[in-house]
DNA sequence: CATGTTGCTGCCGTTTCGGCAACGGCTATA
DNA sequence: TATAGCCGTTGCCGAAACGGCAGCAACATG
């Protein structure tokens, strides 16, 4: 099934790969073959499309136009294949996720495995990263759904759900604090506290509220990592920080704790976006697994805070 | 800027045409090349995308999924070409409109005229017709944008916009009506009146209200034209029904006085949708003149409704 | 300065495309 | 019932596009 015309695939391929003869190799065509088609294209639009740099070649102004028209295609031209796919019953494709590290403990392996069980056919493709990155890859095609920090997003992506999480400490099981219901951030502070690196979007989420503090909180541990902060809580070196998405397991083992914060009687939130590309029409296999994770991500909010009102 | 195969441009003309010689004269090439792009795409897809009728082509299946795709792929191409000529300063391309008659006495062409006086390198192709054409007009890619009586619409459609107005009887300046501020039904029925056929929605707003009442309206004038009913209005013949958008004019010279229909105490409302396929982003210029459609639009009922909330 | 990589360009065989003419199937009309 | 007019398809052939090979200059790296 190859309608559409050689030209397009291969800048798609130059396009991600950065290199005219890098893309060659993946095409498993002549580099020469691939050069050809490019300075086609430009002759064709009236200006070019890369800016030849000796290293390799950079999307101009007007690439990027055309990068995001070429993406829109192919990606139509994958639900359309898999339109025809499922007339003949069998749903089959890959569906790409980018994400968040607080996603991996047990949310997303829940859904993807539950979904499989479902729909054997479908694969998956996962990739932890930063909010940032998450919303990048999005952008540039890498991959179908994102899941990160919903921050401010670029308008070619759309929001498909936000959902709200308490974000709360995590302490040990003998830490002074467990026993408690709430804490507040100086009752935190009293005690090492394993701190997130500006990376970890909690730390854009927390560093406001300790600069509001009188007292400087003592030396502690800092990490760019949800799986090593947690650990670490459950070895009591310290108070760890997150929501309650990333201790699914080790909290049912009664290891950790999880304490939500109380900010001057006022929970702390933690806006989990989910996002798609805006210009695209998701195949029936992505979209399903859209609503799942969705779903899932909605009753795990409600779960949590049962008093609050829903988010959309 | 040819840089889809001809497959994809061929299979669109043949869609549209709904013959294979047809399509060849519109492209300027032999039918056979025409015929064998047909063949070698079903080929590829593996499914007859037309059934071969002793008249002409029908769409199959499959094949209207491929046309969804190669609409999809040939208006983004549009937008792609209108956001490159947009970085060499002038904008130019046509904008298609589809709409329902009571948008041409003084919304569309006042709108047109505004924005040519700024952009004189759009043109405007503009068609009339009923409600549910103009809907199906936007699904076969025929029309940018859709002015519509807010019905149910595809859900490949997307409704920008939904405003109201009030519906309400035309009656010449001497009408022994024409000194109210409002009438009922049953007042205006007292008089010979100028009724909708069916094929217009007005019918379909009054009928149930006109079932409701006891007594038998007296014979009347049927027709299916907004003009033709609103001229007889002007001459006296009777009550014509419509909402206030179609007698601008004809009301500056009062000729003409509109009364808000009174339905048991609440307004009866015309409800006017605006429509775009819901796949597909707007080059620049067409997505300038829909703002200004709604914008126009939202005056116009707030204008008419000052006490009124808003729609959306 | 040597080496490796980059994109680009003649040359040439292969594939694809399009035009012409003809064929069989079908409909409408005389 | 015969005929004229469309319809889509097919065989043939020249033209255009495509792709592989080898070699070029430009640049970076060591």
């Amino acid at each position: 099934m190859r309608f559409h015309s050689p030209a397009i695939q291969y800048f798609h391929a130059v396009r991600r790969t950065g290199s005219i003869r890098a893309a060659a190799r993946v095409l498993n065509v002549a580099s020469s073959a691939v050069s050809r088609q490019i300075l086609k294209l430009e002759q064709e639009v009236g200006a070019p499309l890369f800016e030849r740099n000796a290293r390799g070649l950079t999307l101009t102004t007007v690439g990027e136009m055309l990068a995001r028209h070429v993406m829109n295609v192919l990606q139509d031209l994958d639900r359309f294949r898999s339109d025809v796919a499922s007339l003949s019953g069998t749903w089959h494709g890959t569906v790409s996720i980018a994400c968040i590290e607080s996603l991996t403990e047990s949310v997303l392996p829940d859904l993807i495995a539950s979904h499989r069980g479902r729909a054997r056919r479908v694969s998956f493709t996962t990739e932890v990263k930063g909010s940032s990155d998450v919303l990048e890859s999005l952008s540039r095609g890498e991959a179908d759904i994102g899941i990160a920090m919903a921050l401010r997003h670029p308008p070619d992506l759309r929001q498909v759900a936000l959902k709200r999480f308490r974000l709360g400490a995590v302490v040990a099981r003998e830490h002074p604090l467990a026993r408690r219901k709430t804490v507040t951030l100086e009752q935190c502070l009293a005690f090492p506290v394993i701190n997130a690196l500006p990376e970890l979007s909690i730390y854009h989420l927390l560093q406001p509220l300790i600069a509001q503090l009188s007292e400087t909180p003592e030396p502690a541990i800092q990490a760019n990592s949800i799986d090593l902060m947690r650990e670490l809580a459950a070895r009591g070196v310290g108070v760890a920080f997150q929501t309650q998405l990333g201790i699914g397991r080790l909290s049912r083992d009664s290891q950790l704790v999880f304490l939500p914060l109380d900010n001057a009687g006022s929970p702390v939130w933690s806006d989990l976006g989910i996002y798609v590309r805006a210009e695209r029409t998701l195949p029936a296999y992505t979209e399903s697994f859209l609503q799942e994770l969705v779903r899932e991500l909605g009753e795990r909010e409600r779960r949590e805070n049962p008093a609050y009102p829903q988010t959309p």
